[in-house]
DNA sequence: CGGCTTCCGTGGTCTGACCACAGTGTGTAC
DNA sequence: GTACACACTGTGGTCAGACCACGGAAGCCG
């Protein structure tokens, strides 16, 4: 069996980035800890400097690292593992590209934000203390629309960071931010704007009681009324 | 409300990214285009070759594009939009650099197959004839270990891929191929292996059957006991 | 001792120069 | 007239070198 992480590094900034990978995987390299210069880099593994960069400007916008310019401890490229930076500006751009129809990325949110629920509803000791803040915060009457969507996705985002999954956070934020012009868009196509986020409100309350309550099903079929009903309500469903 | 989209480009190949991003979303590129030249997107855009080369880098690992050498009609970056490529990457350098937990990993991966088998036991048009192919070349008694995981990697991507959801099937597919090597790592953990490999088989086959029955309750509590099952009994479960 | 200046190393950028590659066109030999 | 060989052109891939802005650190001077 051939060996699929070293499949023949014809470019010079993959062999970059591989070096970085696998000092990352042999565990010479850990979150915090600060990469080579970049001269350093290119010097030692024999590519020029803007190779170096090339491999360099794909870990930061993957949102594997930070660069600082100047000198001390916060210069430099450093290991952050940002993980939601990354996720986001790929959907984003693969939302754009057409490459992720908008349609799947509205089921794979409801998937994902079940999942969610679903555990948190099982798990009471998991504390959504974050959510109810936002949720009061919903409560306000005098919200723009895009005010309210945006608290709105404060509060899906920190039921997911409650669940304690990392990768369902990055991906939900990732999701939710592909979408985010469209969700925009479709609330104008909304005519009684405050019925529907009185509505909004009360399908919160209703999902938050749920996993209060220990009831994994009906928070499930809440959350995904909640969200596909917004989603048609707005003319996005198709 | 300020402009979230155009956040003050302070650097020169975020210049480039964004404008590629407008093009995509305004319709003036799309699948199958090709963007101009290098050093002319330098030269319109006023910056370097260089920052252009970064901007164009990033796109490639992100899967938006291909490049080509040469001329012709597959010379430069052409838009392709091959998500799979962008999330594996994602995942597994998130992997690699720690951002993602492994348990958090396995439990997406969770979520997400059991959202498949729903869908698919939900839908009796979609079609799991490919699904069927690989789960009788596994029947195969001579398999190696790694044999039988490539096709068992293979299996589960392939009922992602009949589900319909692109961006599913992609996140699925990273998921896998950034655990890849603990989960190689894991078979060799497992003492009898043939017992092992049997004892999949007939869980791959229960599942198939509670699709087929269009039963999606049981689908999700056969999968989710087969994928958390496998991980516990290879010594991965934390 | 305190404040200022200089220095140096960092990433950020641009420019120009090559190279390999693949079509295209042209010229020449037959 | 045809067919082959060659140079040409435009593409990405890479490298080297030169600046710049920045920010800490060391040294200097009052």
């Amino acid at each position: 069996m051939a060996e699929p992480s070293t499949p023949a590094p014809s470019r010079a900034w993959q062999v970059v980035l591989e070096k970085i990978e696998n000092d990352l995987l042999e565990g010479r390299l850990g979150p915090g800890d600060r990469l080579p210069a970049e001269r350093e880099l290119a010097g030692s593994l024999g590519v020029g400097r803007s190779s170096v960069r090339e491999a360099l400007r794909v870990l930061e916008v993957m949102g594997l690292i930070r660069t600082g310019t100047g000198s001390g401890p916060a210069s430099g490229a450093i290991i952050v593992a940002a993980p939601t930076g990354g996720m986001q500006a790929l959907l984003r751009l693969q939302v754009a590209a057409q490459g992720f129809p908008l349609h799947d990325v509205v089921r794979t949110r409801l998937a994902l934000e079940e999942a969610v629920v679903d555990t948190l509803a099982r798990d009471p000791d998991r504390s959504i203390r974050e959510s109810r803040r936002v949720m009061a915060a919903m409560a306000a009457t005098d919200l723009t629309p895009g005010e309210f969507l945006a608290l709105d996705a404060q509060l899906h985002l920190s039921l997911a960071e409650a669940s304690g999954n990392v990768v369902i956070s990055a991906m939900m934020a990732g999701l939710r931010t592909s979408i985010e012009s469209y969700v925009r868009r479709g609330a104008d196509n909304i005519d009684d704007w405050d019925a529907t986020a009185a509505r909004l409100r009360d399908e919160h309350a209703e999902i938050l009681a749920a996993v209060d309550d220990g009831d994994p099903a009906r928070a499930r079929r809440l959350v995904n009324e909640h969200i596909s009903g917004y989603y048609a309500h707005a003319g996005l469903s198709r």
